[in-house]
DNA sequence: CGAATTTACTTTAAACCTAAACAATTGAGA
DNA sequence: TCTCAATTGTTTAGGTTTAAAGTAAATTCG
């Protein structure tokens, strides 16, 4: 029996575990992104996006953010556009690269990101309210394993998003 | 101190908490797109539409694969529109409601997924081979509390991703 | 110096996803 | 029966995301 037959016949828990884990997370992540449509007329992306810069005030340059964000660079283009529009974020020269620049929030970005968060905490603490104390450290102990797992290739660590800071 | 900035400040373990959750589904979720469409030339919506029927060999209705799947109606006549360009799904009438059609896996679609799904489990595997069976079993118990709180409005109940049979 | 490579960001084309409007059918009740 | 609401699936318009190509600036190294 080779590797994958026994990988398949021996550790259907893991698979089980996936699909489940893939469940919750769009069911919590689906419910954040109606609220903040919602009560906030904004998106997940730009959320996040303005997360990271909430917690490095003096800005992140693109390839940062398209890093910490996980997504591509192109994307971080377009949502960093879309704030910069909307005067919630700006772009700065970075004084000694003419390629590059840091983007970070504006007064008035920080003022309704900060809204934002705090709303945001609570649909989150709502949505892990079934889980003690207890369950929620070990929860996050137990993902901390399967994160450290994934070492990425060369250089690109995995980063946490950004939570307030 | 009003409910929110209690919330904020007593409880931002359950933010961190969410924030790795997320980072590790979009880890694990990355690497398998990857895959699938490095080794299968195929994406990740077409393989869960796949797998969905894979499990219900008399096939699906439009509306259940959307709802088992968490995606829009128009999404799966998309996705459903590409898998039977590729003659990996047909749809069949349903006798008895002309507006109704099923949808399931032809003979060929059934051999590719086998291939990939044999493939995918392996991947998953080693994603989470960092974590001992007991660890398997508390992370499955964990997330079955989160999800068991999204008590869905009215009938529409939370499934599962589907898995191999 | 100067050519080649690398880095930073943007643009583009294609796939995906959603909400909303639409068309066709079914079914319930007057 | 007839009307009207609900159901089923598709279409459409708009926004998101990605991979890949493109542009411009910086860096390496002969």
């Amino acid at each position: 029996m080779d590797m994958e037959a026994r990988a398949h016949s021996e550790h259907p828990e893991a698979l089980r575990l996936w699909l489940r884990l893939l469940t919750c997370t769009q069911l919590v992540e689906k419910q954040v992104r109606t609220q903040l449509r919602d009560q906030f007329d904004t998106t997940l992306p730009r959320f996040d996006l303005m997360a990271q810069l909430e917690r490095n005030p003096d800005g992140l340059k693109m390839n940062e953010l398209s890093r910490r964000m996980m997504v591509t660079g192109g994307n971080v283009t377009g949502i960093t556009d879309q704030l910069v529009a909307e005067a919630l974020v700006e772009r700065v020269e970075v004084n000694g690269d003419r390629r590059a620049c840091r983007v970070r929030l504006t007064a008035r970005g920080l003022r309704v990101f900060k809204a934002m968060a705090l709303e945001h905490e609570a649909w989150i603490v709502t949505a892990f309210e079934s889980l003690s104390a207890n369950e929620l450290k070990s929860f996050y102990k137990l993902l901390g394993k399967v994160k450290q797992r994934h070492s990425q290739p060369a250089g690109t660590q995995a980063f946490e998003k950004a939570a307030r800071p």
